[in-house]
DNA sequence: GTTCGACCAGATCACCCTTGTTCATGCAGC
DNA sequence: GCTGCATGAACAAGGGTGATCTGGTCGAAC
């Protein structure tokens, strides 16, 4: 799923036309970067956490030629899903009582 | 930085009322979550991809008292940021240049 | 007022991360 | 609406890193 199609399924929440809906999610997408920039972190409950990690430079290798070589230190933008939205597969061997309560 | 804040943001963005920025911030996000639910991910360029990750069942371990347990397998959300907003840091011995530079 | 998130402990395994290219597609401008 | 540009995805291999488990509480956020 594109940028597109989330417009049209925010637009769809919204009820407004998409041009403002696409307008919404540039501003939202806009704003976290800007709050993940100012304050290191941005925290939504119920849906996760976009935090600012430092990380620290470390040995790599070119995957092409197998040479070593060091990855510089860099910082990255992680996210960390909330517990609402890890959802636990059920195992294996319960599909079929799950098919068979369901 | 919670979501009242990033709100503000929103609404400062687009102009209009808090009230309003609220919902957009809601649209989105919820938008989100439906988009990884229906396709699997959620591609934003020059912002990131969401998608859904399939964990497979692991040995884990409980920290507080040791006893090895297994994790079931489950299904979370990752986020893979844009290469845009990945940045390199300095390197140490730069920094002492980007001082001097600066 | 209630619920949700962060924190911390320790051990372990999955996965991320590098390079570099190309192609295709998505996005935006005209 | 079309075109051009930019960006994402994939692959290959290996090692380091972080995500993960529990759980109770506190504080903040909703």
């Amino acid at each position: 799923m594109n940028k597109g199609d989330l417009v049209e399924l925010v637009a769809a929440d919204l009820g407004g036309p998409r041009s403002h809906a696409e307008k919404a999610v540039r501003a939202v997408l806009d704003a976290v970067l800007e709050g993940v920039e100012r304050d290191g972190s941005v925290t939504l409950a119920g849906f996760g956490t976009f935090e600012r990690k430092h990380r620290e430079a470390r040995p790599g290798r070119n995957p092409r030629t197998g040479e070593a070589l060091v990855i510089p230190a860099s910082s990255t933008v992680a996210f960390r899903p909330a517990a609402a939205l890890k959802r636990i597969d059920a195992p294996s061997e319960s599909m079929v009582a799950v098919a068979a309560t369901d």
